[in-house]
DNA sequence: TTTTGGTTTACGGTTTACCGTAAGGATATC
DNA sequence: GATATCCTTACGGTAAACCGTAAACCAAAA
């Protein structure tokens, strides 16, 4: 089991049952940050000074304030650490259930367990520290498919972008030139049309509008 | 001071800081439910019982689950509770921060006080409920704005029921002949078009898909 | 009743999106 | 080196969105 447990969660109340949770395991040396550089920072002092901590337990999402901060996020957080230093046990604790970022964190980024805040959150949480302590790796029930399922998402960053900019309200004439000027290639107009048609099928949806309906509701923008 | 208090919040680990903040203000009975169902019957029989609440503290959303509910939001909860018991003093404790919302429960649904659950939240809350134990509304800083702000909003239910059947996919000429067969006028293409232009320059939306992106991020559907 | 202001509807013209086809180019396979 | 495959680009036709103008309609004010 854990000896050094630290809990990083912008949100004071939630942390509380966290720690009852760690504190139920009989996990004593646990700390807690309220910012994801805090965390950062603790971490690798803890490193330095050879006690370095055995899991981390964090949240996604942190409430921008007045302090101007290196990671604005928790995912982006787990990608440093993990590519620092990948001993190091993650688990995400978040109430984001969006299947494309628990496959980008447990996939592509090897986070240890991810766990979804909600009405069965702490119990949850309580087996994902049992199966990290064992090496095994832990997501909750309602997210499970996000790993199982070989759903080929097969939309990359260049499709993100090209959304994104038609959100912002850019015609594809207008998103020809923009990456054009960026060189970013493709870049010509019948290439962007053949993109957002494949996406456009790939989402069922019937025209650009509903698409970009569709993909914020998803949140991938 | 609040003598009975119910609190609602599907997450459990989020009740431990707010039972924290009532018991700092002693406040002896507390009850807590996790599903909006249960938080309007069990106010509906205190008041049967002759000993009713005078205070609710409930979140907004409520992740649904196997049970069927009447209530599937917070806010119908609210606007039903407040609609046949206006006595009842209703704190919102929400992570939403987005204004529409904040104006509608507060300026249409006469709640007493909204508070964003964040890194102050727990703070806010108890001046929250100090404020509505004195007949006073409040609202949380970050969200103060959708009251003072005196925004023209114009838009009406037709505007949104347009933008809505835009991000369903529809095009303008199905949207015409949608309302036609509802009797719903105006029912013309031309007039759906002239709308529409007049939401694009008050949101300031560079074309259609611009205009639903915006809608989209401010919450209005 | 007439006038006035507002909304709804109709219509034509321009721009943009949508869709299929096909040519060009790069890379991989045999 | 020839062939196949995938991706990018080009082009043309149709549909839809966009935009301005004007007529029709309705209701309140004169």
């Amino acid at each position: 089991m854990f000896h050094k447990v630290l809990v990083s969660d912008d949100l004071g109340s939630i942390n509380q049952g966290v720690l009852t949770v760690l504190d139920s395991m009989s996990i004593k040396k646990v700390q807690q940050v309220q910012y994801c550089d805090d965390a950062y920072l603790r971490i690798k002092k803890a490193i330095l000074d050879d006690a370095p901590y055995d899991l981390l337990i964090t949240d996604l999402s942190f409430v921008a304030d007045y302090r101007e901060q290196q990671f604005a996020s928790g995912e982006e957080l787990v990608i440093a650490l993990k590519k620092e230093h990948p001993e190091l046990k993650i688990i995400v604790y978040s109430v984001e259930d969006r299947l494309q970022r628990v496959r980008s964190l447990m996939g592509t980024h090897n986070t240890n367990a991810y766990v979804c805040k909600g009405r069965r959150g702490l119990i949850e949480l309580g087996k994902a520290i049992k199966a990290v302590s064992n090496d095994e790796i832990y997501v909750s029930p309602q997210v499970e498919q996000a790993l199982s399922e070989k759903t080929n998402l097969e939309i990359d960053d260049f499709d993100i972008e090209l959304v994104k900019l038609l959100s912002n309200g850019l015609s594809q004439d207008e998103i020809s030139a923009h990456l054009k000027s960026n060189n970013i290639t493709p870049s010509s107009l019948s290439s962007i049309e053949k993109r957002l048609n494949k996406l456009r099928i790939q989402f069922k949806a019937n025209n650009a509008i509903h698409l970009i309906a569709i993909v914020k509701d998803l949140g991938l923008i």
